[in-house]
DNA sequence: ACCTGAACACCGTTCAAGT
DNA sequence: ACCTGAACACCGTTCAAGT
């Protein structure tokens, strides 16, 4: 046990992929979206610029790593960690508590989901940003499958005919993502800088944006003009759910429960 | 009427606001995201590059300014013109299937509003990008409140009670948004360049995703597993109107007509 | 194999200087 | 007032050179 051999603590931990995306997600998390750099980052890293290139390749792929982690964290796990599905032959108790996936309605379960991700990018205010892009990006790759996986099984577990799987989920991923998109309330100063987001701050921007809206022309937006009010009173979180809520009863609505 | 007053056409007409973001346009059109640079931009309005910001002031805010153009015009016009039902100084595609009037219903008429932005994007395919961008810089700025109001106005046609309009509204747009940010087929190819998008590259496309998501461990993503096919089948039109639908179920089951 | 860091080819933006 | 275009302060990425 020498005293030199092991500094792993906090010193001069080995490159890693993992150490990067950690120190990329830091990096975004406080300097915001302009803040990830391959400077900041090898400096952050002590390390040379060059050197991320031997683990990451690429800046995009650094930031759809980012993007991974962080929604990976925010919704339930893939696999339900208590029991191993390899094991069919084990015995189960007969008092053995039921699995989390069965305590409560379907309903519930994506409603869940969506509010990880929603909570997500509160705290991660550039994940918005990257969803959106990832998303036009590479649709079918990258962090969209595992946001399917999850609304999915729940679909499934919805009286859904299976052959609207696939509509039905696309619908709430499709909402899901675009309502998440607009909670980024990263204000409009040209991207990156750090983010403000104190609640006086969000109601003086709401403000000004339904000031905006009345002071447009009526004759030329008279919807806006009417509900802009609704606007500024509107509770993000609150509406984000009711959205989720309207897309349920049409599904349910649709395939009624036999 | 005179020979060398007017060389209007192409030659050295002034340099202005409109045309410069005219020019953005074609510049991304052709060129893809990346194509747009205050340089090239410059060559192709034969100026130098600081003459730009005589007029622009940012290249976000000409990215702004061309989204909300290309996005007016998908859209129907604001104020109903009061002979003409027809627009004829519209643009379109040359394979554009006609979208249904807007004589019709109200659900008809979102229909219409969401299928003239998810067709928008087919033929602009940065504009996904850019609306997901816009839509997390300036949630209730720019281009949102043209779509807002389009698709609102409708909305205020159904049987929804005032206090629901925004909740509604917010709903919709997010939806079609979301869905019209994955439809953007751009594939991962280190953004800008130009875009692909033979029928035959997209099935190629969605034949090489099903077989990722068929290859995804079942014990991770069952979901997904079964699905690849439905997947890899799906149309993208189709499936956009099918969440269209399933919202304006959701919204009518809510609020029966009385 | 892993890392260094100067160098390269770009960006957006500014600004003295021209007309 | 409008435009020019060199210059500035950045980028991401590469690659000979080190260990």
């Amino acid at each position: 046990m020498g005293t030199q051999t092991r500094q792993s603590q906090r010193r001069r931990q080995v490159l890693s992929r993992e150490r990067i995306v950690e120190a990329a997600v830091e990096l975004l998390d406080t300097e915001g979206e302009g803040g990830l750099t391959v400077r900041a980052l090898a400096e952050r890293l002590s390390t040379g610029s060059g050197a991320i290139y031997h683990h990451v390749g690429n800046m995009g792929e650094l930031l759809q790593a980012a993007t991974a982690t962080v929604v990976a964290a925010a919704l339930p796990p893939l696999r339900t960690s208590t029991v191993s599905p390899q094991n069919p032959d084990a015995p189960r108790p007969p008092d053995a508590p039921q699995t989390p996936d069965s305590t409560g309605s379907p309903e519930d379960a994506i409603r869940a989901v969506a509010l990880g991700l929603f909570d997500a990018v509160l705290e991660h205010p550039w994940l918005a940003a990257q969803l959106a892009a990832q998303l036009t990006r590479s649709p079918w790759g990258a962090v969209t499958p595992r946001i399917f996986e999850s609304i999915g099984r729940q679909v499934r577990a919805l009286d859904v005919p299976r052959r609207d799987w696939f509509a039905t989920t696309s619908t709430l991923v499709h909402y899901i993502l675009g309502a998440t998109a607009q909670n980024a309330q990263t204000p409009d100063g040209t991207d990156g800088g750090p983010f403000p987001e104190t609640a006086a701050e969000r109601s003086e921007f709401l403000d000004a944006a339904s000031r905006a809206w009345q002071d447009l022309d009526p004759d030329d937006y008279p919807f806006l003009h009417d509900i802009a009010d609704q606007m500024r009173e509107h509770e993000d979180r609150e509406q984000f759910l009711t959205g989720i809520g309207l897309i349920l009863t049409g599904i349910t609505a649709g395939a009624p429960a036999g």
